[in-house]
DNA sequence: TCAAAATAGGACAATTTTGTCCTATTTAAT
DNA sequence: ATTAAATAGGACAAAATTGTCCTATTTTGA
């Protein structure tokens, strides 16, 4: 569904959402230790991340990577996933043929747009807030 | 969402159905041609399905890729798909997670699980067949 | 000022996926 | 029988993705 470096991404910036909002800077370690992704491919990743607006990056001793806390409430999964994988899911063929085209489609099209429509509906709709409810009372996990 | 080989496959085995239902033999040669894909990678495609049992193959002169005509209507998507990605479409975590699992759910499981059972509906429910009817009539199409 | 701790980023390596090439084998037609 | 046309399959190559390593830079705090 999402590439590696995607589910990485989402699961770091769902870390990084939980600790900010208890007014804590995550560092990349912890970052890589608790979301279980390897540490030098997690730094890339947030990299990209920070390029793109999604998080903030504090160089320096005692820097670390963080979101503001007026922003979990807002940043949403498609964002993530756009940042990292681009916009075949939104646009992409369930049976690979250049671009999903209406005007010209494949035999699954219906189908698929409907089931795709729902993801981007799901990602459009899933804040970072949200991810870390289910975090903090552990009723979902982003390791196991 | 599918990996490249599978969705060759999907476009193989539907174009081969196609010609089935009329009682034609497909080669190789026209199988690639006909979905646009590559002759080298799709015979090892081919191959795979064949040892499934998903579709027949007929060696020599003459030879060629055929699906039996009472099993159009019964083939799945689902059947396709498993054969050549494996378990990862049904069993899969959105976050990558080893293995998807209600009792250590991750963040997005609810919803993802919502979508992925979709999606496992609709390949389930899918057969080569009804891919094939759309093309007859050129409302769908397997190449652009 | 200096050392330590952290991110930034380039170069590289490993792995997986995608794709090619060549030879063997099978079968039909001559 | 021989030849031609087709799939089977092994070995290899290319490309993309995933992952590592090393050095530079930034910042804090002693
Ligand atoms: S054309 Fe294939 S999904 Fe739209
Ligand atoms: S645990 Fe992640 S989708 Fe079910």
């Amino acid at each position: 569904m999402f590439s590696k470096a995607c589910e990485y991404g989402i699961r770091a910036s769902t870390y990084i959402a939980l600790q900010s909002h208890e007014g804590k800077r995550a560092s990349l370690k912890d970052i890589a230790r608790e979301t279980d992704s390897p540490v030098a491919f997690t730094a890339k990743i947030l990299q990209q991340l920070s390029k793109n607006k999604i998080i903030d990056s504090v160089q320096g001793a005692a820097g670390g990577f963080e979101i503001v806390k007026s922003k979990i409430n807002h940043i949403k999964l498609s964002e993530i996933v756009y940042a990292i994988d681009g916009d075949n899911v939104y646009m992409g063929c369930g049976l690979g043929l250049e671009k999903c085209n209406a005007n010209k489609p494949c035999p699954v099209h219906d189908k698929f747009v409907a089931i795709r429509d729902d993801l981007r509906d799901m990602l459009e709709n899933t804040t970072l807030y949200e991810m870390t409810s289910g975090l903090e009372v552990g009723l979902t996990y982003l390791k196991r």
